[in-house]
Order: structure tokens, then C-alpha cells, then sequence
DNA sequence: GTCTATAGAAAGATAGAC
DNA sequence: GTCTATCTTTCTATAGAC
């Protein structure tokens, strides 16, 4: 886009999609190093050039793979968001998984930077939450939220970020599309 | 209770206890036999006579601290129970933590018998929730729920696990009490 | 059943050649 | 910047004494 088309990703944006890629599907715990650059297609020891540890990856991972979810907000209805974030495919799918749900557990053993990463992609969400029912740019509108919309908007963050991570943490994928399923009603319906 | 009231739990019933402690609280890669172990008051080669591995203590421990969050169920009104899953003290008090929240990105990281384990316990906790506004006793009922009862109790139950899961994984303090207070009156306003 | 000692493997991080 | 080699630590699991 920057420059043209067909440019190819900077090494730091690769190890930092396979990171995200990696981290949301197997946890911090599961993943190496060694995985996240071979899944660049580098090796272990170019990782430290680009970062000081495997920590400080983490909390620029959740950063990035949140802000490309931060895109399909813009670009999409309410009703295709929610229908979009709680389906088979964002959970079973190759493609960007939310890390406020995928990570939902994970994140409580990390330290301060991952913990703060998390809580500030966390604070986007339900602020986006609190426009999805209103009209598409309506520019004026103060940005102070009322205690009333705020406390909706963490309710559908709930039923959002809970639905799918629980929906991906039972073993029982008729009733994973179930819950699924109800979450979306209770928000649309 | 069984013989005596001064009895001591068996050997295997306070690995049980250190385990679903220590688990529920870090994690299970952070934890180690030897922690366990040491928090029961005993060291790392004992530890082979009771249990096979490190992964059928996991789903062991999730099936025990269940069943005492069950029996919470049965002794409680549905208002106080809601108030009590959805609190400060649930989140970082010394009592019995709820696997279904406490782990639920953890289980997916885990084998085929942990999370059968974690599944089970989801059914009985979504199978208690359909319950949770009838009266008591009402033995004649039959145990075929219909779809609304079980639509309404998956997104209660995603309202209780995600809220405590989510308040526990942001790093504010303030924001994860406003969101336990949002998910309760959502269930009981 | 509980202990100490140890095998064996995995992974984070660093050093130094190119 | 990227590579290979290595240091160091940690942890599961087992062996064998008591």
C-alpha cells in the first residue's frame, strides 16, 4: 500500500504475524522462539535483533493482531460483526483470531507490558461497543459515554469475548455452535 | 464428616486441593509437580504413587474444585450466587476458584482427557443454570429442557464464566469491578 | 508411600562467524 | 541481520534406598 503492491512484509512484520498466529492457537507456554521464526522463515537466532524477548513479542503481538480486528469494526454492520467474531470460522478458521478471547487466561500469567497491551485493546473494544447501534458518522457526538452505555457495552463485550472463548474451550462442537449461537441471539435479538 | 470430625484428608485429597489452587491461579506450564507437592507438604517423588501424570492431575483437579463450587449451587439462592461467582473475593480470594473460568484458555492446550474433563463440568454447570429461577424441590420436573430454557442458560452462563474470566485478565482494577457489576445486573435485572 | 538422586528433553537467551 | 553453536535453567518422569 505505502509504496507498491506487491512489496513483500518487513522480517518484523512476519515474526510478527506468526507470532500472533502462533500464540492465539497454541499459548505462550507452546510456543518457542524456534516456532515463531521458523513459521518466518528464519531461525532462532535473528529473533533478537528484532526483539528483546519473548515477552516483549507477545505484548506487540496482541497489539497487532488486535488492531487488524479493529478493522473489520469500521468496515462491517453491527449485525455482520457480531455474526463474524462468533462463528465456526473466527474459531476454528486461518484467520486473525481475536486475542481478547483467545488469550483471555493466558494473559493473567504474563507480566505488566503484555497484562497492559491487553487491557488497552480490551478498552477499545467496548468503546467501539458503545457506537455499534448508532448511525455511521456522527461526528459530533461527545465522547464521554453515559454509565448506562457503558455498562451495556462491557455486557456485549462479555457475551462477545466469553462466548467465544468458551465456545473454543468444550469439547463438543455441537454444543460450541450452540452457545455460539445463543450469544449471538441475546445480542441481536 | 465420614468417621470423624478431626480426620485428616487423605494424602491424595490434599494433592488435590494444592493442585486445583495452584493450577486455578497460574496456570497449568507454570506450575510444577514440585509445587504441588510442596504446597501438600510433601516432595516431587512421592508424587508418581498417586496420580500418572502431570495431565490426569489437571483434569483431576478440575472435576474436584468443581463438585465444591456445586455444592455453592445447592445451598444458595440464584441471587446470591450470581453475587458471589461475580465477585472481587471470587476473583482474587482464597477460596475454591471456578475451573470453567479460571482455566478456560488453558483447557484448550490441554489433552483430549482434561478437556472432557472441563466439558463435563461446563454441561452440569449450564444443566444447573436452567434451574436457577425455578422454585426448589419441584422433583416432578422432567430433565428434557426445552430450547429457549437452554439458550437462556448458555448465555447465563457465558455472563458468569466470561465476566470473571475477562475481570481477572484486565490489568484495572476499577474497570474489572464496573464489568463484574455489569454482567450481575444483566442477570438479575 | 515417601524420600533423594538423576536421567533426558526442551527452551530462553547469548556469542561470534559471516 | 542472519546464521550455527552453546550456556544455562527448568521440568517431567523414573530408579532405587528406606
Amino acid at each position: 500500500m505505502a509504496w507498491h503492491a506487491g512489496h513483500k512484509n518487513t522480517t518484523r512484520q512476519r515474526i510478527l504475524s506468526s507470532a500472533a498466529k502462533l500464540f492465539a492457537l497454541n499459548g505462550y507456554e507452546q510456543v518457542g522462539i524456534n516456532s515463531v521464526m521458523a513459521e518466518a522463515g528464519l531461525t532462532r537466532g535473528a529473533f533478537y535483533s528484532h526483539f528483546k524477548s519473548k515477552s516483549e513479542l507477545y505484548a506487540e503481538a496482541v497489539l497487532n493482531s488486535a488492531s487488524k480486528i479493529g478493522t473489520t469494526f469500521l468496515n462491517t454492520s453491527a449485525e455482520t460483526f457480531v455474526k463474524t467474531y462468533l462463528s465456526t470460522m473466527h474459531r476454528e478458521g486461518e484467520f486473525v483470531r481475536c486475542p481478547l478471547a483467545f488469550m483471555v487466561t493466558d494473559i493473567t500469567q504474563r507480566d505488566s507490558q503484555v497484562r497492559d497491551a491487553y487491557t488497552k485493546v480490551f478498552k477499545g473494544f467496548v468503546n467501539r461497543l458503545t457506537e455499534l447501534d448508532t448511525k455511521p458518522h456522527s461526528q459530533g457526538e461527545p465522547e464521554i459515554k453515559s454509565e448506562q452505555e457503558m455498562t451495556q457495552a462491557l455486557q456485549k463485550a462479555v457475551l462477545l469475548i466469553g462466548g467465544m472463548a468458551i465456545s473454543r474451550a468444550i469439547n463438543d462442537d455441537e454444543l460450541a455452535d450452540r452457545l455460539l449461537t445463543a450469544c449471538q441471539s441475546k445480542l441481536l435479538g
